[in-house]
Order: C-alpha cells, then sequence, then structure tokens
DNA sequence: TAGATTGTTAATCGATTAACAATC
DNA sequence: TAGATTGTTAATCGATTAACAATC
C-alpha cells in the first residue's frame, strides 16, 4: 500500500527509525509498542504509526511491531538490501577519511573505486582499494558499472565532474561540495553534506546560548 | 528587533544565506531584490523577507538589501564576529580530515587543541597542531578553556567523554557520533553530523528513483 | 471475551506563500 | 512624484498531534 510521494520529513526519519531498531533488535526486543518506541526515540506515537503508513501496514493491533520485522521491512524500503556500486571523487584527506570510516554495505552500497587528479595520491591505498588516476575514469566506469559517487572535490572542479559521471551512468551523487547538482541535472538522487554550514549552524546555537535574544532589543 | 524563538527552518538556511551573500559580494553585487535572491537560491522572494525579518530590518524600500551590510548582520547572528577556541577529540581518519578540510576561522570557531586515547595517534600533526594524549585534556582546558568540541570517537566513548567535556566548560559540540548529549544534558548547543544516516538517506533516493513506488502495490 | 494497540480520520499547529499597505 | 520593493498581515498549505473505531 506505498503512497504516491513521501514527504522529506518522513524519509529523513526512516534511517534512525532503522538505526534504532537494530539496536531494539540487538538488546533482545521482539516486539514493540509504537508508544513504547516513541519514548525511546523522543518522537509522539502517532508520528511513528502515521510514518510507518507512508508505506504499509506493519503492525498488529493490540500487539504493536514485530522489531526485527519491521527493520527488515524499512531497511526494504531504504534499498539496503541491494548494494549499489559506489566511487570516490577525490581522495584527499576527507574522501580518505570518508571512504574508511563509512559501513558502506549496510547502507546499501559497495565502494568499488577511488579516483583522484593529483599524481601524487595516485597508487594511494584506501583499505583494499588503491587511488586511480581520474584519466581511467570513464574505462573504469564502462567496465565496472557504478551507479553512485562521492564527491569530495574542490568546488571549482565539481560542475565538470558532474557532467562526466552522469554520461558515465552515475544516478547516486554523495555530495560534499556547495555545487548544486540538480541545477544542470535531473533524474539524480542527490544527498548533499554542507559540512561548513553544519558548523555555522553550531556556532549560531553557542552564540544564541550564550547570548539569548531579548524580547525588546 | 529580534522575535524569541527562531524556527529550526529559518536557522538552517541562514548560512546557505550567509554563503550566497558572499558569493555575490565576491561577484560585484552591491545591492539585491528578495526577488533577484529568491532566483539565485530557489526559494520565494516571500520566504526570504520573512526570514530576515526575523531578525531586524536590514532591508530598504524601494532598493532591495545592500548585499555587504546584509551579509554583514547575518554573520553577526552567526555568531561569526568571534572565534570560539574549539577541540577535537578523537583524531583518527575521520577527525584529522575535518580538522584540517575545515575553515573553522570563517565559521566562528579556532581549533586549538586535538586529543586521541590511542598512543599511537598522540604527536601526529594536524596541520599545525600535535594530537595531545587524552590524559592531558583537563589540565589543558583549564589553560586554554575551550568553549566547543568536535567529537569524532566511537559512539561506545561518548557518553563518558561529554560529560568530562561538560564538566571541563565545553558547551557546544560538533557531533559525529550517534549518542544522543541532551539526553543527560542541558544548555548546551548541539549540532550533530549523521554520515552513515545521509548515505542511508542517498540509498532511499536512489532506491525510489530507480524503483518508482506505484498506486496501488 | 477484555485489553491493548494499531491504522486512520479529524483537529491543531506551524511554516510557507500571497497580498498589499508603508515607504524609500 | 512614480516606481520599486520592503515589512507585515492574511491565506494557504503541509506536517504533527489527538482521538477513536477497527481488530488482533
Amino acid at each position: 500500500m506505498s503512497k504516491n510521494s513521501i514527504s522529506n520529513s518522513v524519509i529523513r526519519r526512516l534511517p534512525r527509525y532503522y538505526r534504532f531498531l537494530g539496536e531494539l533488535e540487538n538488546n533482545g526486543y521482539v516486539r514493540i509498542s509504537s508508544r513504547e518506541l516513541s519514548e525511546k526515540m523522543g518522537l509522539t506515537a502517532s508520528q511513528i504509526r502515521q510514518d510507518f503508513n507512508c508505506f504499509g501496514e506493519f503492525g498488529q493491533q493490540g500487539y504493536g511491531y514485530n522489531v526485527s520485522d519491521l527493520r527488515f521491512e524499512i531497511g526494504k524500503i531504504l534499498g539496503l538490501n541491494v548494494q549499489t556500486p559506489m566511487i570516490l571523487l577525490g581522495a584527499g584527506n576527507l574522501g580518505t577519511a570518508i571512504a574508511s570510516h563509512i559501513d558502506f554495505k549496510n547502507k546499501g552500497f559497495d565502494l568499488i573505486g577511488a579516483f583522484d587528479s593529483n599524481p601524487e595520491l595516485v597508487g594511494k591505498k584506501i583499505g583494499s582499494l588503491s587511488v586511480r588516476d581520474i584519466s581511467e575514469l570513464e574505462k573504469f566506469c564502462s567496465e565496472n558499472k557504478p551507479v553512485a559517487a562521492i564527491l569530495c572535490i574542490p568546488m571549482s572542479a565539481a560542475e565538470k565532474m558532474v557532467d562526466t559521471l552522469i554520461s558515465c551512468g552515475i544516478k547516486a551523487f554523495w555530495n560534499f561540495t556547495h555545487y548544486d547538482i540538480r541545477i544542470n541535472h535531473e533524474n539524480v538522487a542527490v544527498e548533499n553534506v554542507h559540512l561548513g554550514d553544519s558548523l555555522t549552524t553550531l556556532s549560531y546555537g553557542l552564540n544564541t546560548l550564550i547570548n539569548p535574544p531579548s524580547d525588546d532589543e
């Protein structure tokens, strides 16, 4: 019974549900009610039921939800039952750290290649991968058919790189640059990570904590 | 005329306004109307005016906004006119990359120290900093009075670490773990970066792009 | 069956958009 | 002054919460 368009607010909560259900499962929970879950997650039970009902009926009246079934269903909705081949563009500090830090396989992806234009980085090992020269990108893509890409390159290189990647068949971008991919391309999945904006927001939070705005100033 | 409580939606847009205004300034813009800005940013002019009016009257009827004045005002709201001393906890791949990649000074912070419990990492250089042993944390804090911290440590170490940091006077957390800081502490500024959730959301986006949900299934 | 808890509809709340009077 | 564009109020839209009938 999946409804046609799911609001962004709901989508953003799904990974968190998935995480919490995983922890519950690890802690031996077999069933959980929306109320119990709401208390653990700091949401309302209503919202949880509304959220789940966007995708189907996963519970049972009088019982609640089966933790592992629900987790499996949400995993399926999130596309975690497949592993999409993914490549990294830009093997500098950030790209390398992301590539080593993230558990791709449990997030629906498989990191199969890394590229950089800096000759000094080419050949560098990132886990089991070694960084390739960017000139090998097209050949690699036609042979290995990656569908997703991580962008850890300078903003100035982003537009051209995205054009190339799209023409190579990339459909999903985990974008650590400020370049707005959707300006020139549609029918792509984009997830932007604006680390700088995030830190700026923290500055705001600290500023208002220390210096609370008064009514009349 | 700052209103008392600004909605989260507004706050999240502020860093982006600040960035765009910076680019406009670099491109020689002196003034801009809410309509022009709305077209560049993909928002409505109404929303832009509403957002700015949460904090004061920064424009002029019949003219628009002075780009550099407006940017300065938003910078002040974001607390970018001061640089809060900040420390890094966890100098692994991710911590190191964040510390080297981010332009702290332009985001309201000054990274003055880095700590790790792994003896192999102690002494490692991150830019001009060298990683200190975690045992030096308290002494360092009492001497240097950092107010903000970046958490790039394992989830399992987070609760204890946050308790310590709070007792050392830390008031703002840039949190790359999944530990929920606000459960045990109030009156702290927290900005969570859930990279794993972000990638999971990308998986959802790709999944629904490739496999659009139909009305009746 | 009685109790519990879902799925879902209705009510509320908040955020976005539209409209326009104020004014530069 | 006339034209432009803000600041702000009112209307709309969407998301969250509350309520409750359905049902396990």
